[in-house]
DNA sequence: AGGGTGATATACT
DNA sequence: GTATATCACCCTT
């Protein structure tokens, strides 16, 4: 497996640039011994204040100060009392824009994610329970608010290439769970992938 | 379709 | 300090 990081640079671009181009990427979470990754299959981009639906719309608070980092830093929230959240800071520091990881096509440790996920261990078929949404993302791999201000560029959570993404596969269309503002085609995944939520 | 879940921000005493 | 509304979700019917 291909263990060399993107660069930090990638990330300082616009949320709406990063989100697309992350398809097709691998995320790498190591503890360890133990490494799990898989290829990320959908995303969401969330800008800053001009983005009525974005955390960050109105400026800076205690739980959202990891966003206005900057790009290549690790946002983690926690969303209703249950289940956290992976986002990858995008642009400069202040921006306040980052890109929600919502699918996920599971690569290394499997039988890990699944304990992590249902409590059990075993070799049943891949499920796309698994990892097809950003909370079951979060359980599978074991990410909680630990990671919250991470660096991409470390080792614990890391981004490699994978896989090139033909752009007539990738498609958008507007983001999830949105209730406030004007919604834009914001949210991209690949066409036909099973863990696309 | 409906409910569980509790952290978070904001607006009040 | 308390109260209330609001969630970038998941699971079960």
């Amino acid at each position: 497996m291909t263990l060399e990081h993107l660069p930090i640079s990638f990330f300082k671009n616009d949320a709406l640039t990063v989100a697309p181009a992350l398809l097709g990427k691998r995320l790498v979470v190591s503890k360890g011994e133990v490494i799990l990754s898989g290829m990320i299959v959908e995303t969401e981009a969330y800008r800053g204040s001009d983005d009525a639906s974005s955390h960050a719309y109105n400026g800076k608070t205690q739980r959202n100060s990891n966003m206005f980092e900057e790009g290549g830093t690790v946002y983690i929230y926690m969303i209703y009392g249950s289940y956290f959240c992976l986002n990858f800071v995008t642009g400069n520091k202040n921006d306040g824009q980052a890109v929600l990881i919502r699918g996920v096509e599971p690569l290394d440790g499997l039988d890990v994610m699944r304990f992590n996920r249902f409590g059990v261990f075993g070799k049943k078929p891949i499920d796309k329970n698994l990892t097809n949404g950003p909370g079951k993302i979060c359980k599978a791999f074991g990410i909680d608010k630990s990671y919250n201000g991470e660096s991409l560029s470390g080792t614990k959570i890391f981004i490699t290439n994978e896989k090139k993404i033909s752009k007539q596969s990738i498609l958008s269309s507007s983001r999830r769970g949105i209730t406030k503002g004007k919604e834009h085609l914001w949210r991209y995944y690949i066409h036909e992938n099973k863990f696309v939520s």
